[in-house]
Order: C-alpha cells, then structure tokens, then sequence
DNA sequence: AACTTTTTGGGCAACGTTACCCACAATCGA
DNA sequence: TCGATTGTGGGTAACGTTGCCCAAAAAGTT
C-alpha cells in the first residue's frame, strides 16, 4: 500500500471554484478590499471554512505582504525579554500580523547581522530589534529596507522608531535610594564599552553615566567608584572581587543588571560578607530572578510590558504611513526595594 | 527633495545580466546544481558578490523550500528551553537553514495551535515542536504537512520523529539519592494533569510516575505522598503549604520543575524550616536558576544542548528524505547534586 | 567518418496571490 | 430620456525562483 498522494494545500483557486467567483473576488473578501456586495463576502467566506483555506505566506510575501514581523533578541536567556515580548504579542493579538523570533548570538554583532539579514529576506513586513549591539549604520541600512523599530537603545535617528526606557533616571533612583538610607561610599559595575557610537547609546553606558551625574548631584563626586567588566554573572563575581579587595570597602553596590548583582552576591557570599547587613547590593532590570525569595533583590523596573506594547504601536503606525516622521517614546522607569539593600553598618 | 526610488532589491535577474548569462545558470550556481561549469560557477558567483545578491525566501518557498526552520516554544522564560536552542543552532548553522521562534503561549493550546499554523502558512521547511500540550491528533496533523521533531514528550508517532529525556530514570535518580541520605518521608509536587492522552505522554505525568516507581523499589511505597498543583513558583508555594501542614512533615521534597522548587523555597523560608537542615529540596531542570549561589538547588539535569543537537540532526536527516520511518532518541538525565540536599534530621 | 554520449547553457512554465485594469449593470441627476 | 456616476465582478500580468525540457557543442566510441 502506497501513500497516497499528499494531499495539495487548498489554495484561492479551490475556494473561487467552490464558492463560484473568480480568484479576484475571493482575494477582495480576503483583504477587506473595496468591490465586494455582502453577499459574495458571505458566499466566499462559507467556501473559506468549509475547505479550511489558508492564505500562502510565500505568495503573499512575493505581493509584498507576509504579515509576519521579526522580533531580533540578542540573548534569548534575558529574563527581561519576554516581558516586552508579552507586551507585544498581546497588542498584535487581533492584528493579522505573527510574531516570530530570531535568536540572535549573545553579544555577537556578526550573529545578529546573520539574523536580521534572515528574516529581511524572508520578507517581513516590520522588525523589532531588542538592544542590538549593531553599528548605527548597521541599523539605519537594516530601517532602509524594512520599518524598523529599535527597542531600549538610546540615540535616536531619522530611519528608525525608538523606545526605550530613561536608563539616567533609573540609575539615579538607585543612587538616591542607597543615599538616603546613609550611604556615601557607593560602587558601581559597568559593562566595559569603548566603541563611542555604542558608548553613547548603549544602556549600560547610560547607566553609567546616570550614576556619576547622580552622585555628582548628591555631593558625592569624590565617592564615584567604577568597576568595568561585563554585564554577566562572571563579570559580576569578578567586579564584587575587585571592589571587596579595596581598602575603603564601598558599603553599597549598584550592579548595572540583575545577572551582575546575582554575581555580586555570590562573591560577596563567598567573602563571608552578610547582605545587606555589612553591604547593600542593587541590581537593574527587576528580572524574575531577582524576585525570588531566596534572593530578594533591589532593582529597578523597566515596565517591559508597556514597552511591548509601545513598540506594537510604532510598528503599526510605521506600516501604515512608511514616510512618517520617525517617533521616539521613552518611558520611565520604577524602583524596586527588596532585601539586599539596608542602611550601611555604622 | 523628494526621498529618491527606494532601491529595488538585487534579483537573481540582475545578477544574470551582470554576469551575461542565464537566470537559470544563476539559479543553477546558487543551488549547486549540476550542469554548471567552473568557469561559469565563478563568474557567477562575482556578480553575486558584486551586487550584493541574497535570494528572496518568498519566492523560494513558492517553489517548496524556505530554508526556514520553525521552533515553537510554549514558554519562552523557562530557562531550559535556550539551551535546547543553543544545540540546535549551532548544529545548524553551517547550513543554509535558518531557525525561528514561535511564542506559544504558557498552557495554551489554542495559542499553541495558532503559532504552528502560522509557521506552516509561512512554508516552514520543517519544525520542532518543544514539549507541545497539544493533542496527539493535532501534533500528527502538523507532521502530516511538515516534518517535524517533537521534543520533551514522551509517547511516539509514525508520523514525527521524538527526542526525549527520560524522567523515569531522572526521577529515579532523585529519590536514590534522598534515599542513600537516609530520607523515608520524601514527597512530591507534581502538574496536575486529566487528559489521559498527556498522561501517557507528557514529561510531568512521567516524572510523578517514576517517583512512585522509585519510592516502590526502595520499598517506601507507603510513603508515596503526591501533592498536584501546576509547574509554576506559586504552585510550588501552594503545594509546599500543603506538605508542611501535615502532621507528619516530610522530610524531603522533589519538585517536578526548579520553578516549582523555587516557590516551595519561599514557602519553607516563610515558615521558618531550615534548608537543608529541617528540609531537603530538589527540583527539575537544572536550570540556570538553580545553579546561583543564592540558590544552590539539587537537580536533574537534562542535557539540553544535546538534546538540541540530536533534534538537528533528526531534522536534517527527515528534511532528506520524508518516507524514512520515525526515530526516536532518548537521552539520559544526570543529577546535580547542590546544597539543598543533606541527610535529615536526626 | 559517422555515430553515440556527455557537457554546457538557456527557454519556459509554474508556484499562489494581489494590483491594476476594464466591462457591464444599476442607479442617479437633469 | 440620455449621459454620468456608482456598484459589482472578473481577466490578466506580474512578483522571484526553480524544475523540466531541449539544443548545441564537445568529447568519446566504433
């Protein structure tokens, strides 16, 4: 017994011969298009269900449409990913449009230029690219052939939308937090850039550069104390070692990311240093992780599902009206106090 | 100044003019066709370079390949799902295939159906499914019209290939050791689940069964103690009240998910049991999570990035030739063994 | 020298959909 | 009543790529 042959995929053509119209009459009913009495809408959508027909991505794609929008994440292990993810995908719930997800290597430019060429070529009708690492040139090529939105990236440009969240505000919440819980000595650990275009536009520099203004702002210049590694649990570890190592130990640190303070306590615990009763720890992001009961950390909030959701609408007015002025939303962000951050010891 | 034609994009016509030869001599090159001499090839190949050509994945699937691989995932937070991604990208990536991500939502097989019908609509040359809850029915549709490997479900099918842990023996290897610490009273959390068909089939049906099993072999099948809540922190908190209400506590308790031990963390600490001292906990997953310091949870490892590896394979091995029968490869968990395990109380 | 076989290249139709047209009928305004 | 407008439906040519075919040239075989 041979299989029989794979049964053919319903196309238009089947659904206009079933329905008794023409090919164009079922493709007007299918986009909404002006030309179609009532009764021919019904009469090609009862031949729609009735076989089950599926418009061809493909084909559509080679019309133009393919009602897909690729979301690039740098690092699909960033448990602040999803929540914008979430944001997103519930505002384009009762859109036509599917989210698919490219998995663009951690911190790799030529990874995630691999990536969005990708899904350019497979015809989407929009991209969201989530902190990219990409030359700004790089960015503005990628919004020359396709709208483009660029997500939690400062620097802002002609060919692009941006959201992104006010990472300055967000590193002085941390500072005056820790300051008016009496602290003066207070660290901070950076993700180590030195490309200018990035360094003016990536978060973690912002970061950076909020925490000395506010430290400068709160009289606390001469206190500034920065550690530069990478923004990963290692970095974290490594930068905790370095600023343990100190003579005058800082009494508090501000991690620039939740995975960096996760590092931070390991060290810190390793050293046999009690948090937050020797030393108070914050981290960014508010990640999942940092919620947890067993780690409790202070950490600022980014409200990533208002992101999403922000970056839902930029798309759709972008698809609608390419040559728009290119719009720029930026949130703001909360603090979160948990259990790592206290007084200093007196 | 009006914005300027927006470039057409370079097609395989193009690159034939460029080259002075046919479309066909181009589209030979480009697949490596026979019927292509090497003078041809590279000449070719410089209008390619050229011109910056890149094939149009539209028109391609027109003509049946995308060179696209689907993976829906159903949760994209669950820490173990990247690395599974991880092995399979990188078993990839010296292939033209290029993977996507499909967000399924968390527990919902509707949203679950509606991103693999997305992904067939979009020509997908062939897709994995990771620990899908959809019916078995539907899991066989799917394969009807694309080739798939299911991933982290047990049960097997004619018409999709399977990679799978084995969460009999991952189980097993759980209650062995809480055993060999001397623990008797060692209870479990595991995903409520009705359906007889995921009964059979799903990872968490599975590991609540090999704790019986293995409670029964160590001869402690009196005190199998199963409480069923969901695989999420609050079902682990929720189940973890439970078991501390009783009158006789348990002395140990497996978690089917590091989530799900996550949240009876919470609940322990909120109660004042000491871990490891009063309790030993263990979870499921290995994941990321568990390893922190702050944390330090014993689990089951389970290889995602071979697994991962092995899907690719299977993938490319069916994308060859669709009439090969089904495999299925089943790998082998490990135990990590951390610091919320320890002999019981005396 | 007269063949067969192999190599090399190109022509063409098709994949499923949609945008642009045109044709006809019904309705309207004067 | 006649011309103009509106509504309704369909025919057709792309979009970019590839598989199937055929033709000419080159190489090999008697």
């Amino acid at each position: 017994m041979e299989k029989p042959t794979p049964p053919r995929r319903v196309t238009i053509v089947d659904v206009a011969q079933h329905a008794q119209v023409s090919t164009t009459a079922v493709s007007k009913v299918l986009r909404n298009a002006y030309g179609a009495s009532p009764a021919m809408r019904a009469k090609v959508q009862q031949a729609i269900e009735e076989l089950g027909y599926r418009p061809n991505a493909s084909a559509r794609g080679m019309r133009g449409q393919t009602y897909t929008i690729g979301v690039m994440l740098p690092d699909i292990r960033n448990p602040f990913f999803p929540e914008i993810l979430d944001g997103l995908t519930e505002a384009l719930r009762d859109t036509p449009y599917q989210v698919l997800l490219g998995p663009g290597g951690c911190n790799d430019a030529q990874a995630e230029a691999r990536v969005t060429e990708a899904m350019i070529d497979r015809g989407m009708d929009a991209m969201v690219l989530v902190a990219p690492i990409s030359s700004r040139s790089r960015l503005e090529h990628i919004a020359r052939s396709v709208p483009t939105v660029v997500v939690g990236r400062h620097g802002h440009s002609d060919a692009y939308d941006t959201v992104s969240d006010d990472d300055l505000t967000g590193a002085a919440l941390v500072v005056g937090h820790l300051v008016s819980l009496g602290h003066r000595r207070i660290a901070h650990i950076e993700h180590a850039e030195t490309d200018p275009d990035r360094l003016a536009e990536m978060p973690n520099a912002i970061r950076a550069e909020g925490y000395k203004r506010a430290m400068q702002a709160h009289g606390l210049g001469d206190e500034i104390d920065i550690v530069s590694t990478t923004y990963t649990q290692e970095g974290g570890y490594a930068g905790a070692q370095q600023l343990l190592a100190r003579s005058q130990r800082p009494t508090a640190i501000f991690a620039g990311a939740d995975v960096v303070a996760l590092g931070v306590l390991e060290a810190v615990a390793e050293a046999g240093v009690s948090v937050p009763g020797d030393l108070s720890v914050a981290g960014y992001d508010n990640t999942t992780v940092a919620a947890l009961g067993p780690v409790s950390l202070t950490s600022v909030d980014q409200a990533g599902h208002h992101i999403g959701a922000e970056t839902a609408r930029l798309l759709l007015d972008r698809i609608r009206d390419r040559e728009r002025p290119s719009a720029q939303v930026r949130l703001s962000p909360t603090l979160v106090t948990r259990r790592t951050t206290a007084p200093p010891p007196s």
